[in-house]
DNA sequence: GTTAACTGTGATAGCGCTATCATTGTCGTG
DNA sequence: CACGACAATGATAGCGCTATCACAGTTAAC
């Protein structure tokens, strides 16, 4: 039913080679031949067949992303990169969910092993890595992103460098009774949110300071933030600032200290991670950890490609860690104040 | 290279047929037999090739998506509940961008054609749809959505809902000196902020009124929405109550009234459009038409594969309008105030 | 016991493209 | 002008799967 190569080459008097040379750009076509070629395919409506020439070539022009929600504002600006990189390179961009489950995200992985893409950038759920090994094995390549995986290509962010930004802000606002929150939900590839804690307890350390108050949530929403303010307030310590490891979770922190009656930055101050557009509660603009999202999408995708283009096997691992930066907005107060 | 249903086949004792069946689920297969399938399966590593199978059957288990900018906020959440939808149908979701401008939309869908996908979604970029007819005669299943196309399926927001939703607010706050902001940019299908426009139009006229002050911005940006602030400021006008089509456009006008020295919402109120996560500018938060996101994504999902399961052609059009509500924060004061 | 309906399996023939090898012609060089 | 280098095109085969047709075996119905 379709308009083949050899429909239009009847059309254009030469063979179905040259109709599929003309298309996938390959090989030499001699100008006149392009045209006539280009001409009769026009003409008949002709389309080619990624399918087909993906079955001969056993791979198709698409690249796979696995997240763990694509409805986390974290990801906005890190999927259009991709897809902006991706679509440089002339290949489109699938994307799919893990919802934090190794299992599904192994599915996912799996699926796009099926439909024979190209390549993958996956953000990794968990520690436990059997099934990138079998991926590995399979010969897909691929790019860990926002985690690190000490066995294959990842770009994720300097984590620990993260906590020491958190913490020595604080510090450099003269806080000295210091605390933490964090997800304690399944642990990320490569463990960030460790490293991220690691980090800023490394800094108090420097100054011989330890963490006075610390949570481990369950997941990483709003009212997960929200909880852990209520049980910071039961606590009435003398904490006076706290990092808390990811942006939503912060928000929802700030507003459960506001609701209860504490002042922010004046009486708790907050640091924030990930920078999420989602930026301000209550009229207070938080201050945050920035991660360079476009920035590990960009050089994930150059990395993907670069493995895409080489043969299999060849070339050093490629770790990157990109370097995080704070951005200073009002939940933390400023010097001046 | 490649493990093939003939060597499953070979391993299993049947033929490569039979090992066919029993992936993909289409026949019969008794279940000792399957059994012994999947395990030589198992034990050989064998992963069904998706491109070959799709080759046959003229179509891969994909989804295409086309929107304007990946980075904007209003998709975010349509985007997951798309992901979701056809997760739930076994598709894997494309998605690409567009630019606003109607050849990059041509050309991305024409990629989705090639790539033999199942169907696709359009946020179509333009009232001229003749790339649009030409995508209906191939046949490719495909549905329009936050826009109207009166040749095709669509799902989209009563605009002129919204836009009386904004006006009749604004009225009902008591001010009677109204003005507008809108994208001036390439109409979008349909012609939604033409309707928006004219839905608030016409809240106003019912009270014998008209639109003091109005202008078009480039592209929906918060500098574009500064620089009407600008404009607005300039011409000392007495309207008190601003309906700004794009909530990134009215973030940024409400920027540039507070820089400017005008209090919001004492001065001026501003309704936005769109409610996109980023909803508070300088402590305030935005009140704004909101649009169901999530609801047109699973709508549209749900028409487009109702198509794709049916015999092409068949089935009247199914255009479906959501209503928008109304979300009140802040930006123009309450009736109490 | 015959017909009919259904189940489970197989053989064959492509789906539309391109890798591979082969062929023809064209040009420059000594 | 003979030779090799290279450019342009073609013929063939096959990528891995399933649609299609075919057929044996089983069960049900009258």
């Amino acid at each position: 039913m379709a308009i083949t190569t050899k429909d239009v080459a009847r059309e254009a008097g030469v063979s179905s080679i040259t109709v599929s040379r003309t298309f996938s750009g390959t090989h030499n076509v001699a100008e006149k031949t392009r045209q006539k070629v280009l001409r009769a395919a026009d003409e008949l409506g002709y389309v080619p067949n990624l399918l087909a020439r993906g079955l001969g070539q056993r791979r198709s022009p698409v690249i796979g992303l696995v997240v763990q929600d694509l409805a986390n504002l974290f990801y906005v600006d890190f999927i259009e990169a991709v897809q902006t990189a991706a679509q440089r390179q002339s290949h489109m961009l699938i994307v799919s969910q893990s919802h934090h489950r190794v299992d599904t995200e192994s599915s996912q992985i799996n699926t796009l092993r099926q439909l024979q893409v190209a390549g993958s950038l996956i953000a990794a759920v968990h520690s436990d890595a059997s099934h990138l090994r079998v991926l590995k094995k399979s010969g897909m390549p691929f790019v860990i992103i926002f985690g690190r995986w000490e066995e294959g290509d990842y770009v994720a962010v300097d984590e620990v460098a993260a906590g020491q930004l958190a913490g020595e802000h604080l510090l450099g606002l003269g806080h000295r009774h210091l605390g933490w929150v964090m997800s304690g939900e399944l642990d990320d590839l490569g463990c960030g949110k460790r490293l991220r804690r690691q980090g800023y307890e490394a800094a108090l350390e420097e100054r011989g300071l330890k963490a006075e108050w610390s949570m481990l949530t369950e997941g990483v929403t709003m009212s997960g933030g929200i909880r852990a303010a209520e049980i910071f307030l039961q606590r009435q310590s003398r904490v006076s600032a706290v990092f808390v490891g990811a942006d939503r979770l912060a928000l929802g922190f700030i507003h459960g200290l506001l609701e209860g009656g504490v002042r922010v930055p004046e009486d708790v101050a907050v640091v924030g991670y990930g920078d999420t557009h989602q930026t301000t509660i209550g009229g207070l603009p938080l201050t945050t950890v920035d991660v360079p999202k476009r920035q590990v999408g960009e050089r994930a995708v150059e990395i993907l490609f670069s493995r895409i283009g080489a043969e299999s096997g060849n070339g050093e691992l490629q770790q990157i860690l990109l370097a995080p930066s704070l951005i200073i907005r009002k939940s933390c107060g400023t010097q001046g104040d």
